[in-house]
DNA sequence: TTAAAAACATTCTAAGTGGTATGTTTTTGG
DNA sequence: CCAAAAACATACCACTTAGAATGTTTTTAA
C-alpha cells in the first residue's frame, strides 16, 4: 500500500477508536493504551502518528468533535426555504434522531466542554470554536428570518442562538441521568414554546 | 477533644478539600493522594473513614453539591409572594451573582454529570436526584402562578421546569470557554424573553 | 488505672500512566 | 537492486494510582 495511504489509514482508525472511548469513557480516564488496543496496533504507533494526548485531543475536537455538531447542527441552518420551519426543523429532529447510544453518552461536545478544566487553555479554544461556528450560524438563520418576516424582529439573535444552544446541551447531560425519553419529552415541548415565541 | 467530634471534623474537611479539587480538577483524575495532601492528613485517615473513592464521591454529591442546588435554586423558590416575580428573581439574580471563580469552573453539578460516564449508576442516581429535587420546586411554584394567575395555564409546568433547567445548566458548561460575560448576558437576554413567554 | 476501641500514620503493593529509546519491517525514490 | 526513510513493534522508565496491612497514638468507658 502506498506509505502516504497507510498513514493515513493508521491515524484515521486511532481517531476514530480515540473518539469512541473518549466519548463512552470520558476523555482523561481513557488512555493511550486502551485507544490503540483498540485499534489492534501498539504504543509505538501512537505516538509515531502523534506526539503527545494532547495532539490527539486537539485532533479529535477539531475533526471528530466539531463535524458531528457541523452536520447535524449546523450545514441544515443553511438550507433555503422558511427560516422559521428550518430552526424549528433542525432543533426538533436532531434530538429525535438520537440513538438510543447517544442518548445515554450524552452530547460528546458538551461532555468534554464539562469535563476539562479552566487551565486547559488549548482545548477550551478548540471546543469554543465549534459553538461560535454553530452560534454563528444560527444568527445568520435568525437574521434572514427576520428580514424574511417569519422571525420577529423585536429580539435579539445572538440572545435567542445562546438560549437555543444552552438549552440543547443542557438537556443532552441531563437526559443521560434518566433512563426514558420523558424528560427529554418535556425538553421538546419547552423548546417549542420558546420558538412559538419568537415566531412572527 | 470529644472522638465523635473529632471524627465529624475531619469528615467535613476531607469533604471540603475533596469538593474544591472536584470542582476545579474534576472528580476522576483526582486523587485521594491530592486530597489528602489538601488535608494535611494521610492516606491512611482517609481509608479509616471512607470505605473507597466511590463513597466519598457519593457524599460529595448528597452533601455538598445537592445543598448548593439547593441554597441557590431551590429553596427561593419556597419563598411567599408572586410566583412569576421569584421564578424571574431566582433566575436571573444566580446567575449575577456567581464570582469569576464560579464562571470559570462552571457548575460543579453540571460537570459531573457530563464527565460521569453511563456506566456508573449510582452516581447517576444521586445526580438525579438533585435534578429532580430542582424540577419538583419549579413545577410546584409554576402551579402556584398559574392558580395565582401569574403564569399562563397552558404552558406545561414540566416542560417550563425542564426547559429552564436545561438552558441554566447549558450556559453554565458555555461560559467557561469565554473569557468574558458577553455570552452569559445573551443567555440571560434569551431567558427574560422566554419567561415573558410564559408570563401571564 | 487500664484495656479496648477509635483515630489516625507509615509502609507497601500491584496495576496502570504517559512517554522514550531502540529495535524491525515495509515502502519509496533513484 | 539498494539505501534511506517511513511505519510500525518491543521493551523499558519514572511516576502515579487505589487500596491493604500494619503500625502508633489518642480517646473512652469501666
Amino acid at each position: 500500500m502506498k506509505q502516504a495511504l497507510k498513514s493515513e489509514l493508521s491515524k484515521q482508525l486511532i481517531l476514530n477508536e480515540a473518539f469512541k472511548l473518549f466519548y463512552e469513557d470520558g476523555f482523561k480516564t481513557t488512555s493511550i493504551e486502551k485507544i490503540m488496543k483498540a485499534t489492534t496496533m501498539t504504543k509505538g504507533a501512537f505516538y509515531h502518528h502523534y506526539a503527545n494526548k494532547k495532539e490527539l485531543g486537539i485532533e479529535i475536537i477539531t475533526q471528530k468533535l466539531q463535524s458531528r455538531v457541523q452536520k447535524r447542527m449546523v450545514y441544515p441552518l443553511y438550507q433555503n426555504g422558511n427560516a422559521y420551519a428550518i430552526l424549528e426543523d433542525t432543533f426538533l429532529n436532531s434530538l429525535k434522531s438520537f440513538t438510543m447510544y447517544e442518548k445515554k453518552h450524552g452530547c460528546p461536545t458538551n461532555n468534554l466542554i464539562n469535563e476539562i478544566g479552566d487551565n486547559e487553555k488549548v482545548y477550551q479554544r478548540a471546543l469554543k470554536n465549534i459553538i461560535e461556528e454553530w452560534k454563528r450560524a444560527l444568527i445568520e438563520l435568525i437574521e434572514r428570518g427576520k428580514t424574511e418576516n417569519s422571525i420577529k424582529k423585536e429580539i435579539s439573535s445572538a440572545a435567542a442562538a445562546i438560549y437555543l444552544i444552552s438549552a440543547f446541551e443542557g438537556i443532552r447531560g441531563i437526559r443521560k441521568l434518566y433512563d426514558d425519553d420523558k424528560v427529554m419529552d418535556e425538553y421538546l415541548n419547552g423548546l417549542s414554546i420558546y420558538l412559538k415565541q419568537i415566531k412572527q
